[in-house]
DNA sequence: TACTTTTGCTCACAGTGTTATTTTTTATTA
DNA sequence: TAATAAAAAATAACACTGTGAGCAAAAGTA
């Protein structure tokens, strides 16, 4: 009765090639372009089928969630491994992490919901730019009141950005109100930044 | 012949009336459910209006982006001139910049294309502990090797991962690709970290 | 061969952005 | 004021989207 064992393989065979097809269709055109129905044309089968194997389009989207935390957690792990000293780690991670935004970008995206709706458009705002001429300006002050003279000022601008984009982006993601200890890491970073920034 | 301006005068307000209504469906319903024909429904007229006054939906949603970048150069600009010192005006402006981002983050969202897609998702993804794990090992290896050992291990690892991403979503979304810079960004701001980890 | 189960397909519903066509309203001229 | 030209707005349609109900065909079983 090795009937139901081919169905089972079958099953997961489908499974499998709809993942393909649909990774295949995530790079080609971007997530936007992924469609249950352009799953189906791609795999020869009706749309039906593919609710067979996944609950909904969300569903197929999560799989490839975990899917790049998977492969981002393997990355990080060879990157530690070869160092082993605790900063030589970190930079190691630090860089791991880096490459693999960028080298699976499409994963990173879908992980961290990024740059889905407005990408193009965010380049070119003009009020963005007072925003950054208002950083800037007080880090260029920053610059000169402290002892770290040849700090680059756009540079500093950058990471001052980022690291509050970036606590922003991931408090957001947890979306556990915890608001206590995220103005502390806010305090935190700023105290790191600020004192690299002056000293 | 004030017939002329009658209409223009007309024209603006029902381009002014879209924009409220629109903002009050993303308010109510978040930035998914906003579609043109909601966006007539509301203001009472059939979908071709919206576009005499708009090209697009995308359009409607650079509009906003621009009102939410304008709002926050006024919250920061107000955060900063209340301080001389150049690191207070730092820390207010990181704090004006948090308030802004959870008092408007709807705005937020679409400045940034934050959390759009998979945003409840995100949590409770098994090979997301594993990266955490592994980047939480080594920064508590490194707060041990240091001087500063009352430092919070889970603290900084919000501070790690926030600055990874940060610098990571802002280099993607400006999409300039200049990798030099970015690198530089990136070990700029890990010395910073590493050096408030471990002093 | 007859019956049952499973599998996959067609079709449909309720949406979406966008646009061509037609109708209605408004303004201008005779 | 009535006829005509112009502008404005509505209807309807196109090409999509995710998703689900109901039916035909194939596969397995007796």
């Amino acid at each position: 009765m090795g009937i139901l064992e081919r169905k089972q393989r079958q099953m997961e065979e489908t499974r499998n090639t709809i993942l393909e097809q649909s990774w295949q269709i995530v790079e080609e055109e971007g997530w936007q372009a992924l469609s249950i129905r352009k799953i189906a044309e791609a795999i020869e089968y009706s749309t039906p089928v593919v609710y067979k194997h996944f609950e909904s389009k969300d569903a197929i989207i999560e799989e490839f969630t975990k899917q790049g935390f998977g492969l981002l957690a393997e990355k990080l792990k060879n990157a530690k491994i070869q160092h082993d000293q605790p900063d030589q780690q970190l930079i190691a991670i630090s860089h791991a992490y880096w490459n693999f935004a960028f080298n699976h970008a499409k994963h990173y995206q879908i992980m961290f919901g990024l740059g889905i709706p407005t990408c193009e458009m965010i380049h070119g705002i003009d009020e963005m730019k007072k925003v950054n001429d208002l950083m800037l300006s007080s880090i260029e002050y920053a610059i000169e009141s402290g002892k770290n003279l040849d700090a680059d000022s756009h540079l500093k601008l950058r990471t001052f950005w980022s690291i509050l984009h970036g606590l922003v982006a991931i408090e957001m993601l947890s979306a556990r109100n915890c608001a206590d200890t995220a103005l502390q890491t806010l305090d935190d970073a700023m105290e790191g930044f600020i004192k690299a920034l002056t000293t």
